[in-house]
DNA sequence: GAGAGTATTTGGATCGTTCCAAAGAGAGGC
DNA sequence: GCCTCTCTTTGGAACGATCCAAATACTCTC
């Protein structure tokens, strides 16, 4: 493990005291700006941190402190411009409180994740903000994490029971409700036949989207054909491969609710390769609203997450856990909206 | 600045050591994988270990040793889907050499930039990974940064004197070259008046990559009517906009290189609306091949840059650079592709 | 069983900060 | 001039690790 590296002489504390002849406990009182010194001897120390270029060590006060002044993020994938926005957003509400931003990136892998946990707990951060791999189990996670650091799920759940345990707070999307708005919309369109597309059914994600898609099926009387069900990797490429499913079913489906953009986006490209033309003989709709939705072609009828805000939001429960440790954990379900656009059209009408 | 919170008690290596009978000192040296302890020893210290749940307080350890173990990303614009890739690999490679990434993200802002730089700097990370906004000063960095925390610039370049004065190391894009394979491409495909689309004149890519478009069209012999160089900020809503600058020249150009793909979308966006046909009756280029490049309408013709290598790139090369803090600094041009696609297609012929 | 040599282990100082209890400096009252 | 009170300042012990020189434990050899 070479991740050593030699650092060069700092300035410390002491080299400013012995500079302007007080203690090293006043330059402390200085820096930390306590009212308990002269008005004077604050001006003269403040002169010579300037002077020297004296740079803080953070660390060693944490240390001494026992505190802690950084936040892990740890991100199933950075590369998905979702998670980038979610990231941007956690980033900009740490840093305006003055914490920094560990980051760590786990490709989307359970045994990655327990790797990056583990390493990002020895730098010891205040709490930690977790979009939960696929297949990541609560209870390696718990022992990585130990009990003692706050730990923000966001997007997916784990084990309710370990997350109860530990006050481990959740911040979700309305998955169930999104999904819901999306199936009602294509049912007041005219679409009888739907179907629910990608995703994979083990991730809790898809479930509730399902759920609320099943919901809507229901309480308009529509029967949900089981084949109509499909999984998929939640890529675009993969999506695209998938679109003929939907056509093994005869009578075919009219319309499909997909799992988020990104498969929504390649079900609109399968669909063009197979000669049909999404927003005209076919309607889809997506989720999360990401930024190529909205020039898509067709533009793409979805629900807005808002990825950043969500960011901001994650920053601040997690802040907010860190200030009352005791308290109860919360469950955070941000709502979501319909953005209707061109992609979800009214079936056609075959006489 | 209310950045501090209070921690658990941490079990230390003293708990270790008197856990099993033994020094500080021996469980330190088993932490390590030092071959001086005994096998026996080693097993009984581990067994501890495992058994009281220990955590290496990695801070302590850079204090003593005045090591770090972290290095600082610092991003213009974590949204953009290009930083993100880039910052993607930037982790990936750190995080494969031990090390964690302690991210900021400035939102294209020089003010804060140097607020970002300076909270990281007394987390004293090891080095510094920085794609500086547009309007940072060299000077000003030097002064946040100190002369003894290695540096290295990614995208855009700064002050060349300070940056050689303090070895700050430099990747880059190969941007002359790749603006003229994109000229020279819609050359050979028979275009004459092309024009160079987008970006801010005084951003040093910008510049580059003018400055392939024109040696292109200067070793073809045309000419380069000066309105054909337009500006715009490099977003897609902007580019959108400018598009009509393009006809406000008579003879109008027929083909445009733009200064990126989010501009080149833009623009190309533009001109549908003003009832063209990008890849039909006008050519169009773009620069860094954003996952969305290979799937718009039509598919655009661009420039490979790879961003999540050129992340791991970047990691390899502070790495590097912390291991010989003393050689002299490089400047390291990364090569583009260029990927022709539908949007760059021949000039119509007018009889 | 003394001496030499190697293999392990160890106490205490140290990194740069903060905490704490106590000391010093003035001001005012009598 | 002494006492009290408030306002400032301060030395030295932490925090949790590592370094270092020195101590101790073993093995041989003769």
């Amino acid at each position: 493990m070479p991740k050593a590296t030699p650092v060069h002489r700092q300035i410390t504390l002491a080299d400013i005291a012995s500079g302007c002849g007080v203690s090293r406990a006043t330059v402390s009182l200085v820096l930390r700006g306590s009212p308990l010194v002269n008005k004077n001897t604050r001006a003269r120390v403040e002169a010579e941190l300037k002077r020297q270029g004296y740079v803080y060590n953070r660390a060693a006060a944490n240390l001494r402190r026992r505190t802690s002044s950084s936040i892990a993020l740890v991100i199933n994938e950075l590369g998905n411009p979702y998670f980038a926005e979610f990231a941007a957003g956690v980033d900009e509400a740490l840093g305006k409180a003055g914490f920094v931003t560990l980051l760590g990136s786990t490709g989307e892998s359970a045994v990655r994740e327990q790797a990056v946990l583990g390493s990002l707990m020895e730098h010891g951060p205040g709490g930690i903000i977790l979009s939960p791999a696929e297949g990541s189990d609560a209870r390696q996670v718990l022992t990585t994490v130990g009990p003692h650091v706050p730990l923000l799920l966001f997007n997916r759940e784990l084990d309710d029971e370990v997350t109860e345990i530990n006050h481990w707070d959740v911040l979700a999307l309305d998955n169930v409700h999104g999904a819901r708005l999306a199936t009602q919309h294509l049912i007041e369109l005219g679409h009888r036949r739907i179907a629910f597309f990608g995703g994979h059914r083990d991730s809790s994600s898809c479930r509730q989207r399902r759920e609320g898609y099943q919901q809507a099926m229901r309480d308009a009387g529509l029967p949900i054909e089981p084949r109509w069900l499909i999984e998929s990797s939640p890529t675009r490429l993969e999506a695209a491969r998938q679109a003929g499913a939907l056509f093994a079913v005869d009578p075919a489906p009219t319309a499909a609710v997909c799992y988020n953009d990104a498969v929504a986006l390649g079900l609109m490209l399968g669909l063009n390769q197979r000669g049909r033309h999404p927003g005209h003989d076919f309607a889809v709709t997506g989720f999360d609203d990401i930024a190529e939705a909205e020039v898509s072609v067709p533009p793409l009828t979805t629900l807005a997450t808002k990825p950043r805000e969500r960011g901001r939001q994650a920053a601040e429960l997690i802040i907010q856990r860190l200030h009352h440790p005791n308290t109860k954990a919360t469950r955070t379900i941000a709502p979501v909206q319909l953005v209707v656009r061109e992609s979800s059209c009214p079936p056609i009408v075959t006489p």
